[in-house]
DNA sequence: TCTTTAATTTCTATTTATGTTAATTAACGT
DNA sequence: ACGTTAATTAACATAAATAGAAATTAAAGA
Protein backbone atom coordinates (compact mmCIF):
# COMPACT_ATOMS: atom_id res chain seq x y z
CA UNK A 1 0.00 0.00 0.00
CA UNK A 2 1.09 3.52 -1.15
CA UNK A 3 0.32 5.27 2.54
CA UNK A 4 2.35 2.47 4.26
CA UNK A 5 5.56 4.25 2.16
CA UNK A 6 4.73 7.48 3.30
CA UNK A 7 4.15 6.60 6.59
CA UNK A 8 7.39 4.77 6.72
CA UNK A 9 8.93 8.07 5.20
CA UNK A 10 7.14 10.57 7.12
CA UNK A 11 9.49 10.37 10.03
CA UNK A 12 12.04 12.61 10.62
CA UNK A 13 15.26 10.03 11.20
CA UNK A 14 13.87 7.39 9.11
CA UNK A 15 13.75 9.94 6.28
CA UNK A 16 17.27 11.46 7.12
CA UNK A 17 18.33 7.71 7.11
CA UNK A 18 16.60 7.24 3.65
CA UNK A 19 18.36 10.59 1.79
CA UNK A 20 22.12 9.15 3.55
CA UNK A 21 21.87 5.81 1.99
CA UNK A 22 20.21 7.60 -1.18
CA UNK A 23 23.12 9.76 -1.25
CA UNK A 24 26.71 7.48 0.18
CA UNK A 25 25.00 4.32 -1.05
CA UNK A 26 24.67 1.27 0.71
CA UNK A 27 25.98 1.36 4.52
CA UNK A 28 26.11 -0.95 7.82
CA UNK A 29 23.67 0.24 10.42
CA UNK A 30 26.34 1.55 12.73
CA UNK A 31 27.24 4.42 10.55
CA UNK A 32 23.77 5.10 10.20
CA UNK A 33 23.65 6.41 13.84
CA UNK A 34 25.25 9.23 12.42
CA UNK A 35 21.55 11.30 11.34
CA UNK A 36 21.26 12.05 14.88
CA UNK A 37 21.11 11.95 18.30
CA UNK A 38 19.67 8.15 19.14
CA UNK A 39 20.48 5.14 20.08
CA UNK A 40 21.26 1.79 18.33
CA UNK A 41 18.24 -0.21 19.62
CA UNK A 42 16.51 2.92 17.54
CA UNK A 43 18.11 2.94 14.57
CA UNK A 44 17.44 -0.65 14.51
CA UNK A 45 13.91 -0.64 14.87
CA UNK A 46 13.46 2.24 12.48
CA UNK A 47 15.92 0.43 9.56
CA UNK A 48 12.99 -2.94 10.25
CA UNK A 49 9.92 0.10 9.70
CA UNK A 50 11.75 0.84 6.25
CA UNK A 51 12.36 -2.61 5.48
CA UNK A 52 8.96 -3.99 6.42
CA UNK A 53 7.63 -1.01 4.04
CA UNK A 54 9.92 -2.56 0.97
CA UNK A 55 11.92 1.15 1.35
CA UNK A 56 15.36 -0.41 2.04
CA UNK A 57 16.81 -4.11 2.22
CA UNK A 58 19.42 -5.43 4.37
CA UNK A 59 22.83 -7.40 3.05
CA UNK A 60 24.95 -9.69 6.00
CA UNK A 61 28.43 -9.30 5.93
CA UNK A 62 29.94 -11.46 8.35
CA UNK A 63 28.92 -9.13 11.89
CA UNK A 64 27.62 -6.29 9.93
CA UNK A 65 24.44 -5.75 8.60
CA UNK A 66 24.16 -3.51 5.42
CA UNK A 67 21.33 -1.76 4.60
CA UNK A 68 20.78 0.17 0.91
CA UNK A 69 17.79 2.09 -0.48
CA UNK A 70 15.28 -0.16 -3.10
CA UNK A 71 15.68 1.31 -6.40
CA UNK A 72 12.03 0.09 -6.77
CA UNK A 73 10.66 1.68 -3.54
CA UNK A 74 11.73 5.63 -4.92
CA UNK A 75 10.90 4.75 -8.66
CA UNK A 76 7.36 3.76 -6.98
CA UNK A 77 7.12 7.02 -5.32
CA UNK A 78 7.43 8.65 -8.10
CA UNK A 79 5.23 6.98 -10.35
CA UNK A 80 2.45 7.75 -8.35
CA UNK A 81 3.53 11.74 -8.50
CA UNK A 82 4.07 11.17 -11.91
CA UNK A 83 0.86 9.69 -12.89
CA UNK A 84 -1.40 11.99 -11.42
CA UNK A 85 1.43 14.86 -13.07
CA UNK A 86 0.83 13.27 -16.59
CA UNK A 87 -2.68 13.43 -16.35
CA UNK A 88 -3.51 16.52 -14.36
CA UNK A 89 -0.92 18.95 -14.78
CA UNK A 90 -1.83 20.43 -17.51
CA UNK A 91 -5.68 20.92 -16.11
CA UNK A 92 -4.13 22.08 -12.93
CA UNK A 93 -1.85 24.60 -14.41
CA UNK A 94 -4.85 25.58 -16.28
CA UNK A 95 -6.89 25.71 -13.48
CA UNK A 96 -3.77 27.93 -11.29
CA UNK A 97 -3.56 30.07 -14.50
CA UNK A 98 -7.13 30.76 -14.54
CA UNK A 99 -7.06 31.60 -10.99
CA UNK A 100 -3.75 33.91 -11.20
CA UNK A 101 -5.93 36.17 -14.20
CA UNK A 102 -8.95 35.64 -11.79
CA UNK A 103 -6.90 37.45 -9.29
CA UNK A 104 -5.58 39.89 -11.28
CA UNK A 105 -8.67 41.15 -12.71
CA UNK A 106 -10.08 41.85 -9.35
CA UNK B 1 9.75 20.08 4.85
CA UNK B 2 10.21 16.92 2.93
CA UNK B 3 9.36 14.31 5.35
CA UNK B 4 5.92 16.41 6.76
CA UNK B 5 4.73 15.93 3.13
CA UNK B 6 5.91 12.32 3.50
CA UNK B 7 3.75 12.01 6.90
CA UNK B 8 0.77 13.60 5.98
CA UNK B 9 0.22 11.19 3.23
CA UNK B 10 1.27 8.24 5.93
CA UNK B 11 -2.27 7.76 6.91
CA UNK B 12 -4.65 5.60 5.45
CA UNK B 13 -7.62 8.80 5.77
CA UNK B 14 -5.73 11.39 4.46
CA UNK B 15 -4.17 9.21 1.45
CA UNK B 16 -7.72 8.37 0.50
CA UNK B 17 -8.71 12.04 1.03
CA UNK B 18 -6.33 12.97 -1.30
CA UNK B 19 -6.96 10.19 -3.60
CA UNK B 20 -10.46 11.37 -4.19
CA UNK B 21 -9.41 14.63 -3.95
CA UNK B 22 -7.14 14.29 -6.98
CA UNK B 23 -9.66 12.18 -8.92
CA UNK B 24 -12.58 14.08 -8.60
CA UNK B 25 -11.51 17.59 -8.07
CA UNK B 26 -12.24 20.44 -5.55
CA UNK B 27 -15.00 18.89 -3.44
CA UNK B 28 -16.79 20.05 0.15
CA UNK B 29 -15.59 18.92 3.64
CA UNK B 30 -19.03 16.95 3.81
CA UNK B 31 -18.22 15.01 0.96
CA UNK B 32 -15.15 13.51 2.30
CA UNK B 33 -16.62 11.73 5.21
CA UNK B 34 -17.08 9.20 2.11
CA UNK B 35 -13.56 7.51 2.28
CA UNK B 36 -14.22 5.61 5.48
CA UNK B 37 -16.81 5.29 8.28
CA UNK B 38 -15.28 8.53 10.25
CA UNK B 39 -17.21 11.49 12.29
CA UNK B 40 -17.15 15.01 10.95
CA UNK B 41 -14.30 16.17 13.63
CA UNK B 42 -12.34 13.83 12.61
CA UNK B 43 -12.49 14.10 8.82
CA UNK B 44 -12.28 17.74 9.86
CA UNK B 45 -9.00 17.60 11.56
CA UNK B 46 -7.31 15.43 8.74
CA UNK B 47 -8.14 17.94 6.87
CA UNK B 48 -6.14 20.58 8.73
CA UNK B 49 -3.14 18.36 8.70
CA UNK B 50 -3.02 18.33 5.17
CA UNK B 51 -3.76 21.82 4.76
CA UNK B 52 -0.86 22.42 7.67
CA UNK B 53 1.62 19.89 5.56
CA UNK B 54 0.96 21.88 2.13
CA UNK B 55 -1.14 19.38 0.52
CA UNK B 56 -4.53 20.68 -0.05
CA UNK B 57 -6.12 23.92 -0.03
CA UNK B 58 -9.04 25.69 1.37
CA UNK B 59 -11.58 27.96 -0.53
CA UNK B 60 -14.59 29.12 1.37
CA UNK B 61 -18.39 29.27 -0.92
CA UNK B 62 -21.18 30.48 1.47
CA UNK B 63 -21.27 27.53 4.10
CA UNK B 64 -19.47 25.31 2.60
CA UNK B 65 -15.26 24.44 2.88
CA UNK B 66 -14.51 23.42 -0.53
CA UNK B 67 -11.09 21.66 -0.43
CA UNK B 68 -8.76 20.85 -3.47
CA UNK B 69 -4.92 19.35 -3.65
CA UNK B 70 -2.00 21.83 -4.48
CA UNK B 71 -0.75 20.81 -7.36
CA UNK B 72 3.14 21.96 -6.32
CA UNK B 73 2.51 19.37 -3.72
CA UNK B 74 2.51 16.56 -6.30
CA UNK B 75 4.94 18.16 -8.13
CA UNK B 76 7.70 18.13 -5.25
CA UNK B 77 7.24 14.47 -4.56
CA UNK B 78 7.22 13.95 -7.96
CA UNK B 79 10.72 16.21 -7.93
CA UNK B 80 11.76 14.48 -4.85
CA UNK B 81 11.28 11.13 -6.33
CA UNK B 82 13.02 12.38 -10.06
CA UNK B 83 16.09 13.86 -8.29
CA UNK B 84 17.41 10.71 -6.72
CA UNK B 85 15.98 8.47 -10.37
CA UNK B 86 17.55 10.62 -12.67
CA UNK B 87 21.56 10.66 -10.54
CA UNK B 88 20.68 7.26 -9.48
CA UNK B 89 18.53 5.21 -11.97
CA UNK B 90 21.57 4.23 -14.14
CA UNK B 91 23.56 3.33 -11.35
CA UNK B 92 20.88 1.34 -9.17
CA UNK B 93 19.62 -0.59 -12.91
CA UNK B 94 23.09 -1.49 -13.28
CA UNK B 95 24.34 -2.93 -9.52
CA UNK B 96 20.81 -4.38 -10.35
CA UNK B 97 22.06 -6.56 -12.99
CA UNK B 98 25.43 -6.65 -11.48
CA UNK B 99 23.31 -8.81 -8.54
CA UNK B 100 21.06 -10.60 -11.32
CA UNK B 101 23.81 -11.90 -13.18
CA UNK B 102 25.63 -12.39 -9.78
CA UNK B 103 22.69 -14.92 -8.77
CA UNK B 104 22.28 -16.18 -12.02
CA UNK B 105 26.19 -17.21 -11.68
CA UNK B 106 25.84 -18.75 -8.49
C1' DT C 1 37.99 -20.00 25.02
C1' DC C 2 37.40 -15.27 26.37
C1' DT C 3 36.72 -10.56 25.15
C1' DT C 4 35.24 -7.20 21.95
C1' DT C 5 32.32 -5.48 18.29
C1' DA C 6 27.82 -5.16 15.79
C1' DA C 7 23.23 -5.24 15.94
C1' DT C 8 18.95 -6.66 17.57
C1' DT C 9 15.10 -7.86 20.78
C1' DT C 10 12.87 -7.22 25.27
C1' DC C 11 11.00 -4.33 28.64
C1' DT C 12 9.03 -0.29 30.15
C1' DA C 13 7.99 4.66 30.10
C1' DT C 14 6.41 8.54 27.57
C1' DT C 15 4.79 11.04 23.87
C1' DT C 16 2.03 11.62 19.76
C1' DA C 17 -1.92 10.54 16.97
C1' DT C 18 -6.54 9.38 16.34
C1' DG C 19 -11.30 8.94 17.30
C1' DT C 20 -15.87 10.00 19.45
C1' DT C 21 -19.27 12.97 21.75
C1' DA C 22 -20.59 17.48 22.94
C1' DA C 23 -20.44 22.30 22.32
C1' DT C 24 -19.56 26.24 19.19
C1' DT C 25 -19.45 29.11 15.04
C1' DA C 26 -21.37 30.68 10.87
C1' DA C 27 -24.40 31.02 7.11
C1' DC C 28 -28.86 29.64 4.75
C1' DG C 29 -33.85 29.35 4.21
C1' DT C 30 -38.21 30.14 5.97
C1' DA D 1 -35.97 35.65 14.65
C1' DC D 2 -35.81 30.50 14.36
C1' DG D 3 -34.53 26.09 12.97
C1' DT D 4 -31.44 23.63 9.77
C1' DT D 5 -27.18 22.59 7.53
C1' DA D 6 -22.01 22.66 7.28
C1' DA D 7 -18.01 22.47 9.56
C1' DT D 8 -15.03 23.29 13.19
C1' DT D 9 -13.09 23.44 17.93
C1' DA D 10 -13.09 21.60 22.75
C1' DA D 11 -12.80 17.93 25.89
C1' DC D 12 -11.67 13.53 26.82
C1' DA D 13 -10.36 8.55 26.06
C1' DT D 14 -7.62 5.22 23.82
C1' DA D 15 -4.36 3.31 20.58
C1' DA D 16 0.00 3.59 18.26
C1' DA D 17 4.73 5.20 17.82
C1' DT D 18 9.09 6.31 19.73
C1' DA D 19 12.72 6.34 22.96
C1' DG D 20 16.44 4.53 26.17
C1' DA D 21 18.44 0.87 29.34
C1' DA D 22 19.26 -3.75 29.83
C1' DA D 23 19.57 -8.30 28.07
C1' DT D 24 20.46 -11.30 24.04
C1' DT D 25 22.44 -13.14 19.77
C1' DA D 26 26.16 -13.79 16.66
C1' DA D 27 30.55 -13.34 14.69
C1' DA D 28 35.68 -11.66 15.05
C1' DG D 29 40.02 -11.62 16.81
C1' DA D 30 43.43 -12.41 20.32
Amino acid sequence: MMHDTFAALGDATRFAIVEKLLNEGELPAGNLQEVGTISPPAISRHLKVLREAGIIEQRIDKQRRMYSVRPQAVRTIGEWAMNYQEFWQKSLDRLEAALLQEGNDA
